[in-house]
RNA sequence: GGGCGAUUAGCUCAGUUGGUUAGAGCUCCUGACUUACAUUCAGGCGGCCGAGGGUUCGAGUCCUUCAUCGCCCACCA
């Protein structure tokens, strides 16, 4: 067997390993009918830049489970891509030309389109090669790109679908605008924000008189301009003469009148309202009910137009100012109250979103929403943690139509024409060539793209070629688990769902976990303008990928608090696992490859911390699998971490420290690692992999050999149950020995006291394994005795050393506690009893309760009988 | 305005269906250069489990009220 060099240099490790995986494909997958396959599709990645924690975090945990799955049998896909990210990586592009002083209408449509697929090549390849560099275990040869060819073929198809099905509309409705941005965003896409702003109570004077005014409340004065009617509740009694009568709109001059809706809140503001139908939402449906005129008095970049007469050109909080200044001027200001409400951001920009009066594709949501709500309720698909179902129900019950257009040139193009000369609306998948009502060739497409997130939606199927027809699609669709951060819930998960069910006819996944955010110490978010963000890849080549992917998933029970620091943990289990390997190698000469653990275990001849430390790596296979299998990787990662360092390093390969000569000690310790090395591997997929090409050498690669087996828990549980005394023991001499200084090659005396039935029964029935560990523990036994504390203590002083097993614990005491706890124990059984004996409560309450008690007191009279044992154990 | 989560050692967090004495890591302190590892080893200090009330023989765990922090949703101008 070879040697491991005698520094863990994981640069070249996590480098070699990265080129092997790829160059002999061991990630690829292919339909094979013989295995279940197991499939999960990656959140794409933006190809707006590089990668960040949050996504290390995100992919760690889905490679944790596919490397998880494939030692477990499974035919693993995961399936790579990148997302195109319309808005967000026009805007970078943008900013890129604007350093040059150009504008994307400068350039042009198709040289800005060429522009995009540049950066999208040269920032696409940079993100696939960082998850490369994490380990991700994705089959690459399928990376797939949103935009990509027969990408856009699934989009297309699914848009004309929904068109025919009259899912897909054009309508004229307010919309979130981005004034920077020049596009539509849908309802998710604005991220509302508490902004403390002002509340102005502006007076608008009566026609027939002047000097008398209605008072209105408005927190966007400039929308004033477009104004077309003032709005009371028919019910308000100081209104009521009023509806009817004619105002003077101020500063424009045009006449309005007072109308009735329900609508409107007496109890806020002055209870009257001006009606702005083509900048409000709700003055939208006023002005609908009322039949009001729609005057758009802005241009889409923000600035009045021409209907705001002198305002006109005007930035829109330029004309706040200038309009707020010009009514206290005519003395038509009453008083600006300070006022906090919730304003819209666009969540590309920041830019305080304008509702808008506007032409746009939506998709219409309801009768898709129906289904995917079926889907969570029924459990088909399950939410870990469970609480985020709620989150999702909320939204989709409350769903509102999804504006899909978008005013930007980087994304999938609407597949619509229009005729120019008989205004014929044609959707079609390929360039139509002639009208087919009347012939006409002049069509024109419509110049707007989709939302970003209407190809993503289609990810978990077009990204497994749909809508063609093969097997791989039969055979990995549906998807098994989705791995991605809460945020994007509606944005993508609630959709995936949508479309799942409705192009496919069944869910896209069964199981979606929801991982915290990636925070700095401070616990604020992780942001380039915050200059608070780790580039995982600098962590990567400070402390190796293993480190981070350790250290990450250490600390994702909920948000991550992570500051540098955090990953020298995983750095240090790194260098443990290679440090305790090295000896290994170093000390076990004589290997047999057939030999069993199981069979080890059991075997009596064995001395009891070979026998333990199996017992104890049988209990931790059992939990990492259990953990993985649950969601639980922090812990998974705890029992990890707990069995190697501190069970089988600091205390296993240190109490065999002088008995290499045994070959049975070799092969525990040998096989322990290398079984330990597998169930490591989907944390840690380096450095085990390296380990394991060294121990096993021409063997297959560790990602793809068999997890290792489990032995029947309760079994393996009443072993180590029943040596934990004796290892204690063990501890206890070791402790001695360090504490009192003792060569560890000196044999030492001591007493083993013993105070229980239990314990003195086990050290008799077990003097084999006495025999085993004075051979390993070189410990010499003189006498057994039982004893009290005091007597114990007396012999302390004139023997070397004691052995303390609970022995000096104060009898007395014990005594009385023990007491209190039967009176406790007592008392339970008989108010059980009680109510067991009650008809009442027998015949009123449901059957599996009643059960439940019985049980109950069950275990409370055996607790009992057990405690009076123990008293009568300590008399 | 509605919903969700958090509150346990100085710090970061575990704590499974209520059940003996509430755990770990880091920090701090004490000791060990024992050649696999100082990215180490052995030990120690440190907790009215956010506050009040309730259910129970028994509550960190269940119910209720409150406080503080965080997140999400929401078209009262």
């Amino acid at each position: 067997m070879k040697e491991l060099s005698k520094r863990f240099d994981f640069i070249s490790i996590d480098e070699k390993w990265c080129k092997y995986w790829e160059e002999n494909d061991t990630f690829s997958a292919k339909a094979n009918p013989d295995k279940e396959p197991y499939t999960i599709v990656i959140p794409p990645p933006n190809v707006t830049g590089i990668l960040h924690m949050g996504h290390a975090l995100n992919n760690t945990l889905q490679d944790i489970i596919i490397r998880y799955k494939r030692m477990k049998g499974f035919e693993t896909l995961w399936m790579p891509g990148t997302d195109h990210a319309g808005i967000a990586t026009q805007n970078v592009v943008e900013k890129q030309l604007a350093k040059e002083g150009k504008s994307r209408q400068d350039v042009g449509r198709d040289a800005f389109l060429e522009r995009l697929w540049e950066w999208k090549k040269e920032y696409g390849d940079t993100i696939i090669h960082q998850l490369k560099k994490l380990g991700s275990s994705c089959d690459w040869n399928r990376t797939r790109f949103t935009m990509d060819e027969g990408y856009s073929e699934a989009v297309k198809t699914v848009f004309i679908k929904l068109y025919e099905k009259g899912l897909v509309y054009q309508g004229e409705r307010i919309i979130n605008w981005c004034p920077r941005c020049h596009t539509a965003l849908s309802d998710e896409e604005a991220e509302h924000q508490e902004t403390h702003g002002h509340l102005y109570h502006i007076k608008y004077p009566y026609k027939d008189n002047p000097k008398e005014h209605i008072i209105v409340a408005t927190t966007r004065p400039e929308t004033m301009l477009g104004d077309t009617a003032i709005a009371v509740n028919p019910n308000d009694e100081r209104y009521k003469g009023l509806i009817g009568k004619k105002i003077i709109l101020p500063l424009i001059e045009r006449e309005l009148e007072i109308i009735a809706d329900e609508f409107v809140d007496p109890e806020f503001g002055t209870g009257a309202v001006k009606v702005t139908p083509a900048h409000d939402p709700n003055d939208f449906e006023i002005g609908k009910r009322h039949d009001l005129e729609f005057i758009n008095v802005m241009h889409p970049d923000g600035r009045i137009n021409e209907q705001g007469g002198k305002f006109n050109e005007l930035d829109r909080f330029e004309a706040r100012k200038l309009i707020v200044k010009e009514l206290k001027e005519l003395d038509l200001l009453v008083r600006i109250d300070t006022h906090s409400h919730a304003v819209g951001h666009c969540y590309r920009c920041s830019t305080v979103i304008e509702p808008y009066l506007s032409k746009q594709w939506f998709v219409k949501m309801k009768p898709l929403a129906e289904p995917a709500i079926e889907a969570v309720n029924s459990g088909k698909i399950k939410f870990h943690p469970q609480r985020w179902t709620k989150v999702y129900m909320n939204w989709m019950e409350n769903i509102r139509d999804w504006c899909i257009s978008r005013q930007i040139w980087w994304g999938h193009r609407i597949p619509i024409w229009y005729c120019q000369d008989c205004n014929e609306i044609i959707a079609s998948s390929q360039d139509p060539k002639k009208c087919p009502k009347c012939s006409s060739t002049k069509l024109r497409q419509d110049p707007d793209v989709l939302d970003t997130w209407f190809s993503s939606w289609l990810w978990p199927f077009a990204t497994l070629d749909w809508p063609q027809e093969n097997e791989d699609l039969k055979y990995f669709y549906p998807t098994s688990s989705l791995f991605t951060a809460p945020e994007i819930i509606f944005f993508w998960v609630a959709r995936m769902i949508i479309a799942g069910i409705e192009f496919m006819g069944d869910i896209p996944f069964s199981d979606v976990y929801l991982h915290g955010t990636v925070r700095d110490a401070k616990g604020r978010k992780m942001s380039k303008s915050l200059g608070n963000a780790l580039d995982p890849l600098e962590i990567i080549s400070e402390y190796g990928a293993d480190a981070l992917r350790f250290s990450l998933i250490m600390n994702s029970g909920q948000d991550l608090f992570i500051s540098k620091e955090k990953f020298e943990i995983g750095r240090n289990f790194a260098n443990k696992i290679w440090n305790a390997s090295r000896l290994i190698l170093m000390n076990a000469k004589d290997i047999d490859p057939d030999f069993d653990l199981g069979k080890t275990s059991v075997c009596e001849t064995v001395a009891l911390p070979t026998r333990w430390i199996i017992a104890k790596y049988f209990e931790t296979v059992l939990l990492v699998s259990n953990a993985i299998e649950n969601y639980k990787y922090s812990e998974a990662e705890s029992h990890i971490y707990e069995f190697f360092w501190n069970n089988f390093c600091d205390w296993y390969l240190e109490i065999i420290k002088d008995q290499w000569q045994d070959t049975t000690v070799q092969n525990v310790a040998v096989k322990i690692l290398e079984n330990s090395l597998k169930f490591i591997h989907p944390f840690m997929p380096f450095v085990t992999e390296e380990i394991w090409s060294i121990i096993k050498e021409g063997e297959a690669p560790i990602s793809v050999q068999n997890w290792p087996e489990t032995l029947e828990n309760a079994d393996n549980a009443k072993t180590l149950s029943s040596m934990q005394t004796l290892v204690d023991i063990v501890i206890s001499i070791r402790n001695i020995r360090s504490q009192w200084k003792i060569n560890p090659k000196e044999k030492i005396e001591c007493i083993l006291v013993t105070t229980s039935d239990e314990t003195s029964s086990l050290l008799n029935d077990n003097s084999s394994i006495i025999k085993a560990l004075a051979k390993v523990g070189t410990l010499s036994i003189t006498q057994e005795l039982e004893s009290t504390k005091n007597n114990a203590t007396a012999v302390v002083e004139n023997i070397k050393c004691i052995v303390p097993l609970g022995a000096l614990i104060d009898i007395e005491q014990e005594k009385k506690k023990t007491q209190a706890q039967i009176e406790q124990q007592q008392k339970a059984s008989s108010t059980l009893s009680n109510r067991l004996n009650n008809e009442k409560f027998v015949s009123n309450a449901p059957t599996e309760v009643v059960e439940k008690e019985k049980a109950r007191l069950e275990t409370i009279d055996l607790n009992i009988k057990e405690l009076k044992e123990v008293i009568s154990s300590l008399e």
